[in-house]
DNA sequence: CCAAAAGTGTTCATAGTACACCCATGT
DNA sequence: ACATGGGTGTACTATGAACACTTTTGG
């Protein structure tokens, strides 16, 4: 009737054309030397939503993030001292607002780092299990969400969104039918600033309007 | 660092046009009385899925269904007695297969009963909000799933499918576009066969193709 | 013959897809 | 001048939405 209780995060990032899952390395039994996805247990009387807060700023380093439940996981079997459940929780953060602060605050992780999706270690428990889940979910709803937002710096160029919406579905898409699409859309707010520091012709940057995103659903 | 460990039941039929929910009557404190999810606590070394299919059946008296999981709840003050975490999960099935067979067999329970989810009793614990999460969910996934084909019987007539579906999506649909629409996705099997005993034209009768469905799918 | 629900098509607007070349810039 | 990625349009197809009348049947 009672049982383990953790929370583990799936923190997502995007760089250098690929999307990247942060993971920490274990110091402790089971599966020390391991990387697995950053987590620990829930305090007795900590309400779920502090304890993932908690958590992924003592496992990561990682302040004021907000992460969104994906789901229980609870196999008897997951840890050798009995059940654990876990509850999976995923967020987006835009990889130049953290790029040097990733570090484990706590000794149960040696180091946090990140790693491209397409090319995970093995991973401990059964989180690899946990990040395919989450890639799915993450495929399902990217065009109805803020997702590809979250992963870019406020200003970006078209080609870098249209890399993210590539990575996430794993599969190219037509350059002049996406900026089509996305146009359409009707939440890209056209800059007049383009890239700098490039060798080559500057691609123009784009902003990503939240008001007018929130409106196309509040209508309904 | 410990938790109870609770399964809560969202189990969804459809009768006379309306989508019902199962509830049963509690016969414990606390909300003693009070309608609620089926739902118990999770054995020390039961796998949650074992666990789904057992207390589903205690509190119901319903064998061999196949449920989903939905998302966790943990609250802190869900519970007088301190942290409760309960896993919600929910399923479809055909009103005529259990019509008679809705009885708890536990003494937790002292009844279960349908209502239709729009005259729903004040409900214990959270509940509701159980509910409303998985109706949102429904809604959203209606289009790519079998769910409209789990709540009905074997053989249906296209109006009693369109009636599930502004149930599930609380909006009216337009009769020729549905038939449009649904006859165009290839996978309902029309039959030689129309409704009986009804004392207007009789329907003809359908069957969904679980097989064409899942080509759908798999091609991709 | 009447009540009740079954069944049926067209038009219009919108969204998706396929496809290839010239342009601007930094080195 | 060249390499690199930026930027652009058209034609076709498919899908979604609006809209009203005739047909069949049992009682």
């Amino acid at each position: 009737m009672h049982t383990h209780f953790t929370i583990d995060c799936v923190i997502y990032s995007f760089h250098e054309g690929q999307l990247k899952v942060l993971l920490t390395e274990r110091n402790e039994s089971p599966y020390s030397g391991w990387w697995a996805l950053p987590g620990f247990f829930v305090n007795k009387y900590e309400e779920m939503e502090d304890a993932v807060a908690r958590i992924s700023y003592e496992m990561t380093g990682l302040k004021d993030i907000f992460m969104e439940q994906l789901a229980a996981f609870a196999g008897v079997k997951r840890h050798p001292e009995g059940r654990i459940l876990t509850v999976a929780y995923t967020t987006l953060i835009r990889f130049d607002d953290v790029k040097n602060k990733v570090k484990p605050v706590t000794d149960y992780m040696r180091q946090a780092n990140w790693f491209s999706v397409s090319e995970l270690p093995e991973l401990a428990f059964d989180h690899q299990e946990i990040i395919n889940l989450s890639l799915d979910k993450l495929k399902r709803s990217i065009s109805y969400s803020t997702a590809p937002f979250e992963l870019l710096p406020d200003k970006f160029t078209l080609t870098q969104l249209q890399q993210v919406y590539e990575e996430i579905l794993r599969k190219k898409l037509d350059k002049r039918n996406f900026r089509k699409k996305i146009m359409n859309l009707g939440y890209l707010k056209e800059l007049n600033e383009v890239q700098q520091h490039v060798s080559y012709r500057a691609a123009r940057l784009y902003k990503f309007d939240k008001r007018k995103f929130a409106k196309l659903f509040s209508q309904e």
